[in-house]
DNA sequence: ATGGGTACCTGTCTGC
DNA sequence: TGCAGACAGGTACCCA
């Protein structure tokens, strides 16, 4: 489900409910992708002192007790295809898909993710153990002034696949999975199918602008719903409303008219129109 | 090093 | 109605 949008719009519902809020117990359900890889118990009386994003992770900052805001470490956590974060209040009885849970003096935050594809990783720090292990080899985040075309064409450059799959890698540029690469590539006007290091200085300046744009806007409406994604309040997003491309097999091009397209890149789907994207 | 494929797991939808 | 098969928002890992 997530991509850098949803987790993005997950973060914004949570973070501000969230600084300060003290973790008063933990409960893990179903092994989800990692192993927590500390005793649950040992996270209750931690503070939660920030949440940020890197990529599709999200980073609970943690502070112990005492000394008072002193470092606690962090759980590092990623929604998989399927996960999404509820904050409620209460403790409601744990679904079959409800895997993670930490009960906080601001809520349940909890975990639901029906093909446990997801997982939470404990950490002393982002750029350590397991956490450090996960997101090393991250590409630069979209948003960043360090995502320009230079920058991007560099990525490319010396890579023979097609640029959908490089843009999916998250080696060049975090983010952008599988729905925004095809709207990306539709706004950019590149066919999907293009080799990597074929695509232009030129051409990366506008995918560039592309990819800030699309993520932008989906996050202004609050991600895309396909199926089930929600942020932790239970509302959904809209941007699915507004892609050009994406689920539109057969339907016509909203610029040109001719059908949207679908092709198999890498086992996973790409829509594009063959008129108005050129390799 | 790069690229291709597999694996993880479960739900939903389609077509016979 | 039942059932097999395709497909789903991600990404680490194995092998050529």
């Amino acid at each position: 489900m997530p991509e850098l949008p949803e987790v993005e719009v997950t973060r914004l519902s949570l973070v501000e409910r969230l600084r300060g809020a003290e973790i008063t117990g933990v409960r893990v359900g179903k092994p989800l992708r990692w192993p927590l890889g500390c005793e649950p118990g040992m996270l209750t009386g931690r503070r939660i002192i920030d949440i940020t994003r890197r990529g599709k992770y999200l980073w609970f900052a943690l502070g112990v007790p005492s000394p008072p805001g002193g470092d606690g470490g962090g759980l590092l956590l990623h929604l998989g295809m399927s996960g999404s974060l509820s904050l409620t209040p209460g403790t409601p009885a744990p679904g079959p898909w409800d895997h993670f849970d930490l009960h906080t003096s601001r809520g349940l935050l909890r975990l639901t993710d029906p093909r446990r594809f997801g997982a939470v990783v404990w950490s002393d720090a982002p750029h350590e153990g397991a956490a450090g292990r996960l997101l090393a080899g991250l590409g630069v985040e979209p948003f960043d002034p360090g995502f320009t075309a230079a920058h991007l064409k560099a990525g490319l450059s010396g890579r023979r696949v097609a640029v959908k799959q490089a843009l999916l890698a998250g080696d060049v540029v975090v983010g952008v999975g599988n729905i925004y690469a095809s709207e990306t590539l539709f706004l950019a006007g590149i066919d999907p199918r293009t080799r990597s290091e074929r695509v232009s200085l030129a051409r990366c300046g506008r995918l560039a602008d592309a990819v800030r744009r699309v993520l932008a806007r989906a996050v202004a409406l609050g991600g895309s719903t396909l199926r089930d994604f929600r942020d932790a309040h239970g509302a959904g997003g809209a941007f699915q409303l507004e892609a050009r491309v994406y689920g539109r097999e057969g339907l016509p091009c909203q610029v040109c008219e001719q059908p949207v397209r679908r092709i198999v890149q890498g086992q996973r789907s790409t829509f594009f129109c063959a008129t108005c994207q050129r390799r």
